[in-house]
DNA sequence: TTTATTTCTTGATAAACATCAAATGTTTTA
DNA sequence: TAAAACATTTGATGTTTATCAAGAAATAAA
């Protein structure tokens, strides 16, 4: 198995030895999700964490018969539900591959026994989660209180590979708006680009 | 310095030695704010911690001559800049009093000396940043998506105290809604109840 | 490939919310 | 306490966004 990207973007955030990753490596098993599978639902607890080998996946929860797209989760995406993971409590989102998606997946009871075991990856975890919450507070940040159209020129200027491989009617759902509206965005931009 | 509330919720976390406590709290200082005093301002580098004894502070930017809330944060809370504290870049928020307010300050230096000392603060320090996580993921999920009416209406039945103890003016900015919209929604909240 | 299904677009209409201006309270300050 | 400053409310009007309905385009299934 593969495991030198993951390797490198943990080892980016502070060192690990051999020892260590050896120890760490062997939790490691190899998922494949096709196209539309689900990873984790609503209702289930999180009990694991997954590194992305390729693909593309998005959490969503349902509101009124839509769903409502939380997250993009592409290649090298280190991840698992935040809220249902940390409390063990039931996830109130669910995940599923746009793409044909490869994984890697870690018992979260492994993670805290690496924690226990070695005091570098308890302030590994720690960093991870201090990097993950400073992401989310700063997307909240562009979120709000801007206009949709800011909103989607923002997130295009910053993932430009979002159009390519995410259907309209979820980034439209990404951004809180309707496809309609979205639709009219983008109308508006392209005749003020010609 | 009467430090025990401030003890007792590090300790729901995770336990903490008295040995530990005694190391931890020769950091401590206290700093009393008036009414309208900033702790932090926009542009410096957030280094401190700090638990609130007592009193009111609220987050806000700056956006076209308006002043934006992000947080209000009520005594015993614990917290710094989420940004700047972790990453160390100058604070894109301002820190205001709105009432006046006594704290205990914490150098961030001193914060990470316990982490490097001690395996258990490193491992209250992740679990703090994971519960802090999780709270702004969860409020998150509630103001998206929701019109601004669902988001007053949840808003004071999780915090009855905010309409005694913060201007509308502030809670509408809060809310990313106008002052007049905000009261046009209690208006009508009023007359439904009637 | 042809049909069926889903996604995307367009138009008409309505709801949610913002803006500006002015009146009325409320709190500070001199 | 009076005046100044600020917060809240109300009304009129405009912008942003949602909803519903229908057609066009793209994708998946037979």
């Amino acid at each position: 198995m593969n495991t030198t990207i993951f390797k490198n973007i943990l080892q980016s955030v502070t060192p690990i030895s051999e020892d260590e990753w050896q120890h760490f490596e062997q939790f490691f098993t190899n998922k494949k999700l096709q196209k539309n599978e689900t990873l984790w639902r609503e209702g289930e607890v999180c009990s694991h964490l997954v590194f992305m080998k390729n693909g593309l996946i998005h959490s969503f929860y349902s509101k009124e018969d839509k769903e409502v797209c939380t997250n993009l989760y592409f290649e090298n995406s280190i991840f698992y539900d935040d809220y249902s993971f940390i409390n063990q409590e039931p996830c109130v989102l669910n995940y599923k591959a746009l793409e044909t998606t490869e994984l890697i997946v870690i018992p979260r009871i492994a993670l805290y026994e690496m924690f226990d075991k070695y005091k570098s990856f308890e302030r590994l975890g720690r960093m991870m989660v201090e990097r993950q919450h400073t992401i989310a507070i700063n997307e909240q940040l562009n979120f709000n209180g801007n206009k949709a159209e800011e909103k989607y020129v923002n997130l295009i200027a910053s993932q430009p590979q979002l159009l390519q491989r995410v259907p309209l009617k979820i980034i439209a759902s990404y951004l809180n708006i309707t496809p309609e509206h979205l639709s009219r965005i983008r109308k508006k931009i392209l005749i003020s680009k010609s």
